[in-house]
RNA sequence: GCCCAAGUGGCGGAAUGGUAGACGCAGGGGAUUCAAAAUCCCCCGGUAGCAAUACCGUGCGAGUUCGAGUCUCGCCUUGGGCACCA
C-alpha cells in the first residue's frame, strides 16, 4: 500500500482540472449563478499565510457551490498600483512597472500550487492600461454627471523633500525620509461627491442582512448622521466682510452654558486676521504643524489663541463671548467653528481651565448631586437630567428631548435652523504620485479644466523621460517634472495645454474591480449583459481592516456606476454577503544583542526554545500578526514543499474560527499532515478490502447514521463559515470510521462521503481518495451529498436532570415521550428523591428533548 | 483621544439561554518493535478523597432567569480602524 504523497497527487489533479476546464466561468442563463470573490491581493512579491487563509476560505465556498449545482464565478486579479512600487524604485532603482509585473508573475506562480478553483482567464491587474483606461472613461462619465469636482484640501507637506506625504509616511509628525517637521498645506484636488449619498449609504445598510453587524455599525458611525442647530453668532466690530460666525452644534440645549467660540486655523476669519497680525500668523502656522490624521489632531495638546474679538450670545444681547482660534477644530467638519460648553464637554472643560474661562453648568444629575465640577458632566443623551439653564422644555428631561426643544425654540425665534449633518466627507482622490491611474483631464489657459476625449484614452503613464527610464530617486512627482508627458493639445480648443499630473487614489481601482471581473476584457468599463447575469457578488471575503473605507467606496461606486449606466440597478449594493476573516499570527522569537536591543529570529532558526545554530535560549513573545520586521513569518511556499497545499489549507481552516486570528504553529501543521495521512491509510484499507465479509447489520446502520449526521453538520458548517467546527466533525467521523465494524459496502460508502465532505478544503487529496475508492468522474464535479433527515434523529435520547440548575443525573427516554411521563421518571431518580426529601418540588421544568430542572 | 471587536484547561478552540471543555495540539501511561520511526489503546480543568463523590471553575464586579460562557450594566486587558498604507 502506497503512502500519501502530496507532491505527486497535487500536480496530477491540478492538471486534470485544468484539462477539464471546470473552473472556466461562462454565462448559462437558467442555471443559478454564484459569484464568490476574495479581496484581491497587492502584488508585494510573495504570497503570505494571510493570502492562503483568505483564498482557501473563498475556495471552500466556490467548490461547495460548484458541487451544489451552481454556475460559479471565482476570479483573481491584482491591486497593482500604489506606493510600495514607487518606494522600491526609490530605494533600489528600477521601475515601478517592472517591479509590479515581476511580482505578479512570482505571486501567480506561488498561488497556483494552492489548487484554487479560479478562472484564471479573467485575471487582470489594475495597472494594465486596458483596466485603468476604462477607469478613466468612467471618471469622465462621473464628471459629466457632476459626481466629481475640485476644491482645496489639506495634505501633509514635507518641506525638505518638497513632496506630499502619505499618512503612513509621517512618523511622530516628521517626514519618514527627511525627518523634517511635516506641515499641513492646501492644494487644489479632485473629489468624488460621496457625501451626496450619505443618507442612502446609511439607510441601505439595513438591507445588508448578510454583512457582519460590526461592519455595518462601523460604517454607520463613519457616516455619522447627526441632527443639530446651525446658527450665527453676531460679531462685535469684526473685520471687514465678517459680521458673524456660523456654527453647528449637536447640543443646542447647552447654548446657555457657552463660554467661548472657537474657530479653525483654516477658517476664513482666522486667515483674515493672520494676514494683519504676525502673532496670529505664528499661532496658525503652529496649528498647521504635524500630520493630518484625525488621531494626530486629537492627541495633540489642545491650544488656543484669543483673537480679541467678541461675539454676542444669540439669546442674550448683553452677554458677549471671546473668540479663540483653536488647534482642535477642523475646517472640514460642520462650519469650522464651534461654541464651547466646558461644563458638558471634557475637551472644552480642559480648554476653559487652561484659559481661565467660565464653566457654567446647564444641567445637573437628576439625583440632585451637585458638587463643584472637577470634570465635564457628560451623561448619555437618553438619561433624564435636571436643567438649571434650559432654553426650552421641562426642567427634568432627557438630553434628546432638550435638544429637540432647543431646536424648535431657536427656529421659532429666528435663530438658525435645525439641520441634519453627516460626518462623512467627500472622497479626495488626487494623489501627487506616479504609480496610479492618471486623472484624464487637461488644463488649458483659455478653456480651464477640460476632460480628455474618450478616443484619446487610455492616458498612459510614461515609462521613460528624455529617452531614459524615469529616475525615481529625485524627489517630487515624476509626472510633474516629465519634460514632455504633460504636454498635449486642449481637447476643446486644440491649443497647447497641460495634462493633470495627479493620479488617482488606489481605492478607486479597487472600488469597481468586482464589476470588471464580470467582463474583464470588454471595450467599455462593463458589459451590461454580463453584469446583469453575474452581479451581485454573492459572497465577498476579506480582512476587517477594509470594513470602512474600501467597502464604503465600493458601495458609492456601484451607485455612481448605475447613474452613469455602467451597472444594472440591482447592483446598487454590490456585495450580497460579506465575511471578514482574521489574520494569521505567529509567535515572535527574540534574543538581545550586546546593547540590549532586540534581535528577531525566523521560526525555522529556532528549535525547542533555542537557536539551532548557537543553542542560545530565545525569548518567546506571544503571537502577533506576521510581519517581516519581527521575522515571525512562515513562507507558504516552503510549507507547500514540505507538506503539500492540502495540509496548509486544512490547517488554516481547522485551528480557529475564520473571523478570528489563527496562530500558525509547526505542531498544528504537522498534525494536519498526520491526519491526512491517516485518512489516506484508512481509505486505502477500505479500498483494498472491498469484498470483505458483511458485518452485523447494526454496525452498518450505526456507521451510516453517523455519516448522515456528519453530512448535515459539515454542510451547515460550510454554509455558515464554521469551517473549524466542520473540520472537527470530520475528525470525529474519521474516528468513527476507523473503529467501525461495518461491512465493506457501508465503509466504502462512508469513505467516499468523507472524501466528498473534505473536497472543498483539501481538493487534491479528496480527488485521490475518490479515485482510490472508484468514485465516478472527478470529485470536483460530483454532486454534494445530501443528509437523510430520517437518519438524523435517534429513537432514544439522554436528558440531563438538574436540581436547582445544577446537573445531578440523567435519564434515557424515548425521543417523543410525553412531558408527564418524563417528569415521573425524573422525580424517581435517587438524587432527586434525596433532594426533595418527601416534599413536593417548588417548580418542575421540562424542556422536551433538552433538559429537566427540579427546583426544591 | 474617538469608534469597533474579542477574552473559556498547559495551548488552539466547541457549546439554538438548557450536561461547560466537542475536536485537535502538547503532556502522562501502555501495546507493537532487537531498537527506533510510524501506528494503535487508555488518561488528561482545579481542590479534597483509595473510591463513589463533593465543592470550585468561561477576564473582574454586579444584575435578569427555574437555569448565564451565552442576555443587561459597570470595569480591566488585548486587538483592529481613524479618511494619502493596501
Amino acid at each position: 500500500m502506497s503512502r500519501y504523497s502530496a507532491a505527486e497527487i497535487e500536480a496530477k489533479w491540478q492538471k486534470a482540472w485544468d484539462e477539464a476546464g471546470i473552473f472556466r466561468a461562462t454565462r448559462e442563463p437558467g442555471k443559478p449563478k454564484y459569484y464568490v470573490l476574495e479581496m484581491f491581493p497587492y502584488p508585494s512579491g510573495r504570497i503570505h499565510m494571510g493570502h492562503v487563509r483568505n483564498y482557501t476560505m473563498g475556495d471552500v465556498v466556490a467548490r461547495y457551490k460548484l458541487a451544489t449545482g451552481h454556475n460559479v464565478l471565482h476570479p483573481m486579479g491584482w491591486d497593482a498600483f500604489g506606493m510600495p512600487a514607487e518606494n522600491a524604485a526609490m530605494a533600489s532603482g528600477g521601475h515601478p512597472k517592472d517591479w509590479t509585473y515581476g511580482n505578479i508573475a512570482v505571486m501567480r506562480d506561488q498561488m497556483k500550487p494552492l489548487g484554487l478553483s479560479i478562472d484564471w482567464s479573467r485575471e487582470f491587474a489594475t495597472c494594465d492600461p486596458e483596466y485603468y483606461g476604462q477607469q478613466q472613461a468612467m471618471f469622465l462619465d462621473f464628471m459629466e454627471k457632476g459626481l466629481v469636482y475640485r476644491k482645496n484640501a489639506i495634505v501633509n507637506w514635507d518641506p525638505v523633500d518638497m513632496t506630499v506625504l502619505a499618512n503612513e509616511q509621517v512618523e511622530d509628525g516628521k517626514g519618514w525620509r527627511s525627518g523634517a517637521e511635516v506641515e499641513r498645506r492646501e492644494l487644489t484636488q479632485w473629489f468624488f461627491r460621496i457625501s451626496d449619498f450619505s443618507e442612502d449609504l446609511l439607510t441601505a445598510l439595513d438591507g445588508l442582512d448578510n454583512w457582519p453587524a460590526k461592519v455595518k455599525l462601523m460604517q454607520a458611525n463613519w457616516i455619522g448622521r447627526s441632527r443639530g442647530l446651525q446658527f450665527a453668532f453676531d460679531l462685535i466690530d469684526g473685520p471687514g466682510g465678517f459680521d458673524g460666525i456660523e456654527v453647528y452644534t449637536t447640543r443646542p440645549d447647552t447654548l446657555l452654558g457657552a463660554s467661548f467660540v472657537g474657530i479653525s486655523a483654516d477658517h476664513p476669519l482666522a486667515k483674515t486676521l493672520e494676514a494683519n497680525n504676525p502673532d496670529v500668523a505664528a499661532f496658525c502656522a503652529d496649528c498647521r504643524r504635524g500630520g493630518t490624521t484625525e488621531e494626530a489632531l486629537e492627541k495633540a495638546e489642545k491650544k488656543g489663541m484669543d483673537t480679541g474679538l467678541r461675539v454676542r450670545h444669540p439669546l442674550d444681547p448683553e452677554w458677549d463671548l471671546p473668540v479663540y482660534i483653536a488647534n482642535f477644530i477642523l475646517m472640514d467638519y460642520g462650519t469650522g467653528a464651534i461654541f464651547g460648553v466646558p461644563a458638558h464637554d471634557q475637551r472644552d472643560f480642559d480648554f476653559a481651565t487652561r484659559y481661565k474661562l467660565p464653566i457654567i453648568p446647564v444641567f445637573t444629575p437628576s439625583t440632585g448631586d451637585t458638587g463643584p465640577l472637577t470634570e465635564a458632566y457628560v451623561p448619555p443623551k437618553t438619561e433624564t437630567v435636571h436643567y438649571v439653564r434650559a432654553i426650552a422644555g421641562d426642567d427634568a428631561q432627557t438630553g434628546e428631548a432638550a435638544i429637540n426643544a432647543a431646536i424648535d425654540h431657536c427656529e421659532g425665534r429666528g435663530i438658525g435652523k435645525g439641520v441634519t449633518q453627516y460626518r462623512l466627507r467627500d472622497w479626495g482622490l488626487s494623489r501627487q504620485r506616479y504609480w496610479g491611474c492618471p486623472i484624464p483631464v487637461v488644463h488649458c489657459s483659455d478653456c480651464g479644466v477640460v476632460p480628455e476625449r474618450k478616443e484619446n484614452l487610455p492616458v498612459e503613464l510614461p515609462y521613460d523621460e528624455a529617452g531614459q527610464p524615469i529616475d525615481f530617486s529625485i524627489p517630487g512627482n515624476p509626472l510633474d517634472r516629465h519634460p514632455t508627458w504633460a504636454q498635449c493639445p486642449c481637447p476643446a480648443c486644440g491649443k497647447p495645454a497641460r495634462r493633470e499630473t495627479d493620479t488617482m487614489d488606489t481605492f478607486v481601482d479597487s472600488s469597481w474591480y468586482y464589476a470588471r471581473f464580470t467582463a474583464p476584457h470588454a471595450e467599455t468599463p462593463t458589459d451590461m449583459a454580463e453584469a446583469e447575469y453575474w452581479m451581485n457578488v454573492d459572497q465577498y471575503i476579506g480582512g476587517i481592516e477594509h470594513a470602512i473605507l474600501h467597502l464604503l467606496y465600493s458601495r458609492f461606486f456601484a451607485r455612481a456606476m448605475i447613474e452613469t449606466g455602467h451597472l444594472p440597478q440591482k447592483a446598487r449594493e454590490p456585495f450580497d454577503a460579506l465575511f471578514t476573516q482574521g489574520m494569521v499570527t505567529h509567535e515572535i522569537y527574540q534574543t538581545r544583542d550586546e546593547r540590549g536591543r532586540p534581535v528577531y529570529h525566523l521560526p525555522e532558526e529556532v528549535e525547542g526554545g533555542k537557536l539551532k545554530e548557537t543553542g542560545e535560549a530565545v525569548e518567546v513573545i506571544p503571537s502577533a500578526k506576521m510581519s517581516k520586521s519581527k521575522k515571525n513569518v512562515v513562507d507558504p511556499v516552503s510549507i507547500i514543499d514540505q507538506y503539500g497545499a492540502d495540509t496548509a489549507r486544512w490547517f488554516v481552516l481547522s485551528d480557529s474560527p475564520p473571523e478570528r486570528d489563527v496562530e500558525w504553529t509547526a505542531a498544528g501543521a504537522d498534525a494536519a499532515f498526520k491526519h491526512l495521512s491517516r485518512v489516506y491509510r484508512i481509505a486505502s484499507e477500505i479500498a483494498a478490502a472491498r469484498t470483505a465479509e458483511a458485518a452485523a447489520p447494526d454496525a452498518d446502520e450505526a456507521l451510516l447514521r453517523e455519516m448522515h449526521k456528519t453530512i448535515h453538520d459539515v454542510t451547515g458548517g460550510v454554509e455558515s463559515f464554521g469551517f473549524n467546527a466542520a473540520i472537527a466533525r470530520l475528525y470525529a467521523f474519521t474516528n468513527t470510521l476507523a473503529k467501525s465494524q461495518a461491512g465493506g459496502a457501508a465503509k466504502t460508502r462512508a469513505a467516499r462521503t468523507l472524501a466528498q465532505l473534505m473536497a472543498p478544503m483539501t481538493p487534491h487529496f479528496a480527488e485521490e481518495l475518490w479515485s482510490l475508492l472508484q468514485g465516478e468522474g472527478l470529485i470536483a464535479n460530483a454532486p454534494w451529498p445530501v443528509a437523510d433527515e430520517a437518519m438524523l434523529v435517534d429513537e432514544t435520547i439522554t436528558l440531563p436532570v438538574q436540581i436547582n440548575g445544577k446537573r445531578r443525573g440523567e435519564i434515557k427516554v424515548p425521543r417523543d415521550m410525553d412531558k408527564a411521563e418524563v417528569e415521573k421518571i425524573a422525580l424517581s431518580l435517587d438524587a432527586v428523591e434525596k433532594a426533595l426529601n418527601g416534599a413536593a418540588p417548588k417548580k418542575l421544568i421540562v424542556v422536551p428533548g433538552r433538559i429537566v430542572n427540579v427546583v426544591v
